[in-house]
DNA sequence: CCCGATCGTCGATGCGCATCGATGATCCGG
DNA sequence: CCGGATCATCGATGCGCATCGACGATCGGG
């Protein structure tokens, strides 16, 4: 194992100084041509690559941002995995790395890594409504964004896709289709107990909207598959065609009413919510909580703070919710009386 | 925002020196009682966390994992997530991070990660049969460990579940219930464009069982929903109760056997390769490739050569297969007659 | 009661890089 | 043809920690 080059051994075979080879490196000096090409060379003859800690602890800044994950209880696996997709991507875009942190580290997770200077910035995702967390970013040396809205989130900066915006759409066009009592499907006990943000903004939104349209909502906390079997016969026992708002379990939920023989868009109104994956292809009325715009945002967001851009900081910012139609609700009677399914039209959220 | 706290900070207010702050933390030399007890407290008062750059240049650790993952092209998100959080509470327990490195850069990300002393091991999941990291491995100077079993992995660290022994427990049960023929719905063509090293592990396995038990195997590659069901009805095209060997898309294939009327375990034989999560809660009749089993002798290998016990070092180690009977198979002619359903017996692959 | 052996602590050094001030070289306008 | 400005490069310094050698204090055996 030989040891890893240093820029003075660059500089020596380069025949320049170390600072020259520093420079070469960051631009932040104006550099001859031929010099930078000379160094350049002796990067690459000896794969010189630089060592991260002695640049963090010179440059006081890590090129890192440390991402905490809910990992024991994720909502779904798939949407976590879309934003630590994206997170990895446009960190390395910027030439930056990507640290986990489990949330289960709490707040202290947050002072450990930014105590011990692991990473230039932090995204905390699956923020609770209450979140301890919340606090203790407020005192930190780096600049923290929130995946979610915490109601005591004042002047911090977070970042998500607008739920109540979707609890909205979804009622609203279930109304719209003449519907009088609305059942949703919605997230188990295991998920309420964890507190998440978005429940109540979801759940502020649907009741909002059915108080305008004059819509009774049944709620749902479906963990498991008998849940679901169990929220479905229930919507079916009142007269008429049931209404769903399916919010999660959506394979288990068609399961069931297929078992039951009921098809979406004929016997039952369906829209869903979706992360992104499943339903669209399948071609299911939903809103989709567009997970890749979302953690996007976040970056931009977070790649703005380490920049300094004082424009970005502060404050919550949320993606819009749009319904897009699809085959699992009938055609609306006021929009077109007789017309073909009229997919993929969207609806911003009010 | 306050400047944080340095080991020198921590030495004044205890007052003693910095090198005995250090010794305090290490506990590399003998520290009395009582100083041990000042410098504790002095660490506490100010909250001070060591930097973490520094210590890397300094101790040449870094106390930090890098796990390069398929972040585009996961055969499963869920499973994925269970290795990322055993990864990541196994490296907690020895005060480690874990860092993300997405598996499209490629034979470069190992060389970046270990060049810029990122880590201090590398694991590489879902290793291709043939795969350009492997070599590069070879001339790191940080210990790598594969997930998977490489073709050309010669003296390397390996470590997988016994996919070959799946195939063979999986082929031999369907075999044992009489059938001559199996049908396996497989891998698509997209995850079989990865080239990744279990399919033809699995295959091995599966078509030398085949043999012994003279049983003719029907691959189906199935990408989507409709590809399943293809390959259900041609199963259903032969005669007799047909024998499905499930290897993924579990959901699509149970809904499609469904949609049929076929009721498992009793209109058709199913066993199912899952990843830990579905079916087993569903009482299918599977073979898990123990995701948590696995990871966490990834993880011991990993810290094993971290701290340099030789004999950890070289060779694959595979997590042996074994079969979980449950409902979806019929109950075995030889084995009982006409007895209840023998469930959560186990079958070790030979 | 003295001497060698721990034991506990300190000061100095260097890890590899970024950055600052300084210096020599080159340029241009008057 | 000279002086100030610009350009390219260098040397020195310090970031925060781990580690090594040194040294005073304390202890036990003779």
């Amino acid at each position: 194992m030989p040891k890893a080059p240093t820029s003075a051994d660059v500089a020596r075979e380069a025949g320049v100084s170390q600072s020259t080879v520093s420079y070469v490196m960051s631009g932040k000096r104006p550099i001859s041509e031929k010099t930078r090409r000379r160094v350049a060379e002796a990067i690459d003859r000896l794969t010189y690559e630089p060592h991260a800690g002695a640049r963090a602890l010179a440059g006081h800044r890590t090129s890192t941002i440390a991402v905490v994950m809910p990992l024991r209880q994720a909502s779904s696996a798939e949407r976590l995995m879309i934003f630590v997709e994206e997170f990895t991507y446009a960190a390395r875009r910027r030439d930056h790395d990507v640290l986990l942190v489990t949330a289960d580290e709490g707040a202290a997770g947050l002072r450990r890594v930014a105590g011990r200077s692991l990473c230039d910035a932090i995204v905390v995702m699956e923020v609770g409504s209450h979140d301890a967390r919340v606090e203790t970013a407020r005192g930190l040396a780096v600049p923290v964004v929130f995946v979610g809205i915490p109601d005591d989130g004042e002047g911090l900066d977070c970042l998500d896709f607008d739920f109540e915006g979707a609890g909205e759409v979804i009622v609203s066009e279930l109304a719209g289709l003449g519907h009088r009592t609305v059942d949703v499907i919605g997230w188990g006990e295991d998920v309420h107990a964890q507190g998440f943000n978005y429940i109540p903004r979801f759940t502020a939104g649907a009741e909002r909207a059915a108080r305008r349209s004059d819509v009774r909502l049944r709620w749902h906390r479906a963990s498991t598959g008998e849940d679901v079997r169990r929220a479905v016969d229930n919507a079916r026992a009142a007269s008429g065609v049931p209404a769903l708002a399916v919010v999660t379990a959506i394979p288990e939920t068609l399961h069931a009413l297929s078992e039951r023989r009921l098809r979406p868009g004929r016997d039952v109104d369906v829209v869903a919510l979706t992360t992104g994956f499943v339903s669209e292809a399948d071609g299911l009325t939903n809103v989709s909580t567009r997970p890749r715009d979302v953690s996007r945002r976040v970056m931009e967001r977070v790649f703005g703070l380490i920049d300094g851009d004082l424009a970005t900081r502060g404050g919550a910012d949320l993606v819009p919710a749009s319904l897009t139609r699809g085959g699992s609700t009938r055609s609306r009677p006021a929009d077109r009386p007789a017309g073909p399914a009229d997919n993929h039209r969207e609806k911003e959220a009010s």
